[in-house]
DNA sequence: AATGAATGAGCGTTCATTCAT
DNA sequence: CATGAATGAACGCTCATTCAT
């Protein structure tokens, strides 16, 4: 009973930090790092610019916490898609399905990791890059392990063009038009070909 | 005899001119639009920042005019390899060394076009959008002319990807690595093996 | 029984104050009050900056209990000094030597008196100006009764002087060179062998 | 006749730069380095906050400015006071009247010198040290030359000392009393009583 | 007594741009 | 064509202080 006192104010801290970062990621998708300034996040959730550094350091600081927010959704998606899926194929086009689901359907965390590069950051630069690194690995396995026609392919160059592709949808992706799913499946059924 | 005073004013100003577009070519690739100031692109063509607007209306103007470049230089590789292939496959093949080529080899400005965003720039949003429609427009028969296994595949979306795959390659190519042209046969063999 | 509850809680709260006081002292000497925040101040004793507030009412009152502390502790020390001493001459060199021992030894507190100045603090600056003037009052009886070779000579001129020379030790004192006694006495010498 | 036009501009040039100078010198002298804002100083002189940097890089280097203006002003006024004096005695004191005459008359620039330190400009520190410096270099060989009662005397204490004693006067002195020149010949009579 | 989020004002500085010279 | 001082707005950030908890 006595007991709600503290976890609502801690809720009510939380969700202001989380209000900072969910616009903070909302605008970086949307208009980068550089354009989106203090005072717009700020602003959005209702706060004066100074208010924001009882939550973050600074504004590199805050970057960091949305590409964690998003590097966290996007791999949770791919690990669990991942552990649903039988052979390597079927693996493989899991991953790629909640990769481009992640990206392209609510959230705008993930979104920001692949608009905002770590070089906008030169202060969290190694952490952007660290971030970005431990996705790619989640890939790997992935990759490694798809029955290639020409085994001895390069599949390090071939894990970077499937991501350079895949996040190449961000620019052109419409919710008109086809799917992630439906898209997924297009990509991997044309690479599958191809290897077979 | 008059005449020659003024050519060579000319000359002296579109070398002018000129200098500026190399050092926002470079500057915009290497660190994007927002964090390059027009104190940096002046002050390294030894100018104060106000003579920027002797040559360029704006801003946003300049990058207008590098974007202008970088297409140009990749649509006329482009063309010009394509010229001289014979049959679909070799003719993508082409396009896509020439256009990797471009992208990574001497020159700054087609890696503008790839990094900086329409969006950096809402005054020339569309000027910018315009711009790489027009060479995304050169791929189109080239693509369409590909005898692909599924004759009904979705050509346009294969292109986005294409591009897509191609353009990432700006994030992880190092000139000690594999070739532009190697990695572009690489990258079509793939392709070939899955679309006969 | 209950009682002791009280006196403890007291000494805690006390000692809390009391470290504020310390950090303030150290950190005004070293780098002005100005330059020093009053989360300086709170970070260095592990309190968060709101806290000071239980203690102070402003970072200016801050200032002046320190200012007290200083004026305290070196009033203290030419006051007991003096009193050892016998004849005009020795009274001063020995208020000279305390108080240049309490300046440059140990302490912070008095330093805080020489560097910050009143107009630093303008809402406080009547107390620091009463609080210096009160320690000043200490020399002139000592001034007074110093037989002169011009029994004419300004001694409130005088004294301003000296105490100006004694405070600029603060600048260039090092530990490893003369002590405070030792510069004190020297300093006294020359005064002396001037006035008889 | 046709010369007046650059010179002009010029002139028109160092005056802005000149009267920045003189608003930060007063108000550097008057409230100190911290307390004066860029703004304070910009709105004294009709500028917006940013016109400052077109005169200077930094609120620092405007320091630095200021500070070479003074001790140029004080080591000049100094210098020539030598020049014109005979005998050591008569150079000592033509040189602590022309040190308090430059302090405590019309300029603010030499009051800078003393007021803000070194510390208060950490990235113009090394600056500024040198320009002190460079300043007490010009007593050295004054001091050097005394003739004291006792020749094993250490005259760089001494001199500390004195000029400890010469700037203290800025917190005291008032137009109204005594004037510079008084002061000085006070002051050095009471020492070469004290010396010969 | 202490927390810590928030305030409101202000900081030094940089920006793209203008314009008289 | 180029200068360079100036603008006006905005930048990221820090400040002393408040107050509900």
């Amino acid at each position: 009973m006595a007991q709600t006192a503290a976890p609502s104010r801690r809720r009510r801290t939380d969700s202001r930090r989380r209000e900072l970062l969910d616009e903070a990621a909302w605008l970086f998708r949307q208009k980068g790092y550089h354009a989106t300034s203090v005072r717009d996040v700020c602003s959005a959730v209702g706060m004066l610019p100074g208010s924001l550094y009882s939550h973050f350091a600074s504004k590199e600081e805050l970057l960091v916490a949305v590409y964690e927010v998003g590097i966290a959704e996007i791999s949770q998606a791919v690990a669990s898609a991942v552990a649903d899926a039988d052979g390597p194929w079927e693996r493989f086009e899991a991953a790629c399905t909640a990769h481009l689901e992640a990206l392209l359907k609510s959230s705008d965390y993930p979104q920001v990791v692949v608009r905002v590069l770590p070089d906008d950051a030169p202060g969290a630069k190694d952490q952007l890059v660290a971030l970005r690194d431990s996705y790619d690995a989640i890939f790997v396995p992935l990759m490694t392990e798809l029955p290639l026609a020409d085994p001895g392919a390069d599949r390090g160059f071939l894990l970077r063009l499937v991501i350079g592709a895949l996040n190449s949808t961000t620019t052109w992706f419409r919710p008109m038009g086809d799917s992630p799913r439906t898209i997924a499946r297009k990509f991997v059924a044309t690479l599958r070909e191809a290897a077979e």
